[in-house]
DNA sequence: ATGAAAGCGCTAACAC
DNA sequence: GTGTTAGCGCTTTCAT
């Protein structure tokens, strides 16, 4: 099949392209029957607009940029099918990219987006991201960025998260109110905002429901089946005290469950355990795991729509960004059913 | 910041932009000392390549086009982990385009790819794939066509698949060595060969092991956690004899196993379970799922690599199609362990 | 080792 | 309602 454009057209039809051009775009001033013309004719032809030369010509491209730590991770795939949806309704393409919790990754990922011209940047920055002068350049050169997720606050750019504080306080909160009085929070060693908002959440509930805040409750590891484990088993060997575990994620979570389990410990009558996620698993595990829901699909939803809403005017990053945070829900499942 | 082009590189430095643009790339021709001051200069005027003008005028994007069915399925999204990987360490990148099961999406996604001119398309057929003018336009347009798992064979395209014949013949005679001996198998209503191969398997192990054929232990339903109660269901209440399910897919099995253990059935004791996929949830669950595993991020980095090495050359289309095709893993877990 | 010039396929401002 | 014209920012061939 040669390639064909609309010079072709043009010609087949005896008119010039820039009336073939119009045509095709569907501009008011081309006549119905002119157009019904054109339209065959490319149909019969196998014409396919270029989109590489409009976008060109016009500065415009109708891609939109997306990095994630991993598509590996069910809550960043979740989120970029929310995005995806939305976007291609509104007739944009994603370009997609994984850091995979690599700066350097992250890096070359948003200089491909901006030698790509694309029309705005969604991201959900690394665990490693403490340097941004790659996201500084998006603001510079006026790209539309916004964030989900994971955040940097100091950017001064849009976002859509949950509210992770709150939903510490409701797991802990939670676990409060079934009659759990030692709560143990395992926690991540990456210094993520979203990390520290939960543990944030957690001390505030002990505090809100007049119960001590002790510094040998709280883990931070890995976030891991394994790291759940290990937590476990130092606190059964040092006989540390405790009736209930809120997880920073269900598959530590998980861990814990399991390890707790076999030691003969009982879920949720000695130990209740909540996690931070809702993964698929949580619900078909046994016990079936508490957890709090992310809305994963509605974030990536939420980001796409703001994006549509905030591009529509030049003057992207002259007002205050808008921050959209989600509310968390709580899954009251079995493995706090006291 | 102001869009700085190579002229602006060339007028500061007092020489062509056709020499800045071979500098640029790294021309063999031009002196250590011009590509330097070049670089130099390029990073002080903060230049980014436009990729847009580039591609017009050379034919190549360095784009891929890949469609799956929904990214919200990890089989999909682990797959597509893979190939984003491997691309992306070849300089390629991705554009992603979900067709939720629907051909019309599926065809609109395709349009837009070739609009994009993509230098490629990997792609897994929705399950109501049955014309498929929109992949041979592909062809016809000598862009390189690749398929995962879901292929359309008739299309003579290079692929990657696993052998689901291998699979269902394995997870079969795993639950026959395992001394069972009435295997329900659970299909799906669709129509498609990855399906109808892992019932291939299933009846030929019986017919191997000398086990009758019983059409009324086929269930054929959406591939859900619901259906799987279904099956127990509708079995229980026909008072069906079984003490085996061979599930298409995880989440049928596990709806299987909740199913059973409601109406106080043990699993694996009177009832042997396995599934297919490896879903993460598996090894989680009580009893742990014995599952067939796909190899899913390998599935990836095989059909990026297979891209790579067939792009290589301009006759794509001309040799016999490669197709390969990876082992079925039997993940051995407690459902089965009787 | 570098310059000159053409053109990829389109959009859009300006004519008539 | 349609034609003319001028690029968008590069790559690439042909000179020198």
């Amino acid at each position: 099949m040669q390639k064909v454009t609309i010079h072709d057209i043009a010609r087949e039809l005896n008119i010039t392209f820039s009336t073939v051009a119009r045509a095709l775009n569907d501009h008011p001033a081309i006549s119905v029957t002119t157009k019904e013309a054109v339209r065959e004719t490319a149909k019969r032809l196998g014409y396919r607009q270029n989109k590489v030369a409009s976008s060109l010509r016009s500065g415009r491209t109708n891609i939109i940029g997306v990095v994630v730590p991993s598509l590996d991770v069910s809550f960043f795939s979740s989120v970029v099918h929310g995005i995806e949806r939305v976007m291609h309704e509104n007739g944009y393409s994603i370009l997609l990219y994984q850091s995979n919790e690599s700066l350097k990754q992250e890096t070359k990922g948003i200089a491909t987006f901006l030698a790509s011209r694309v029309d705005g940047i969604i991201a959900s920055v690394t665990a490693e991201t403490f340097q941004y002068e790659h996201y500084t350049e998006i603001k510079k050169r006026n790209v539309p960025l916004l964030f989900f997720d994971r955040t940097l606050d100091e950017l001064q750019v849009p976002s859509v998260t949950i509210n992770d504080y709150k939903g510490g306080f409701m797991a802990t909160e939670h676990l409060i109110r079934k009659g759990y009085k030692r709560i143990v929070h395992i926690s991540s060693e990456r210094n993520l905002p979203i990390f520290s908002e939960r543990l944030r959440g957690y001390t505030d509930a002990l505090a809100y429901y007049d119960l001590p805040f002790d510094e040998n409750l709280v883990f931070r590891g890995n976030i891991s089946m394994e790291y759940g484990k290990t937590c476990v088993d130092a606190l059964l060997e040092k006989q540390v005290q405790f009736d209930a575990i809120f997880a920073l994620e269900d598959y530590m979570a998980m861990g814990a469950i399991h390890q707790l389990l076999a030691h003969g410990i009982t879920v949720p009558d000695q130990v209740g355990v909540i996690g931070f996620a809702n993964e698929a698993f949580g619900a078909y595990i046994t016990p079936t795991l508490s957890t709090i829901d992310q809305q994963t699909v509605k974030m990536g939803e939420e980001v796409a729509n703001l994006f549509l809403k905030l591009s529509k005017n030049k003057k992207f990053y002259e007002a205050e960004p808008e921050r959209v945070v989600l509310e968390p829900l709580l899954m009251i499942r079995q493995s706090t059913a006291r």
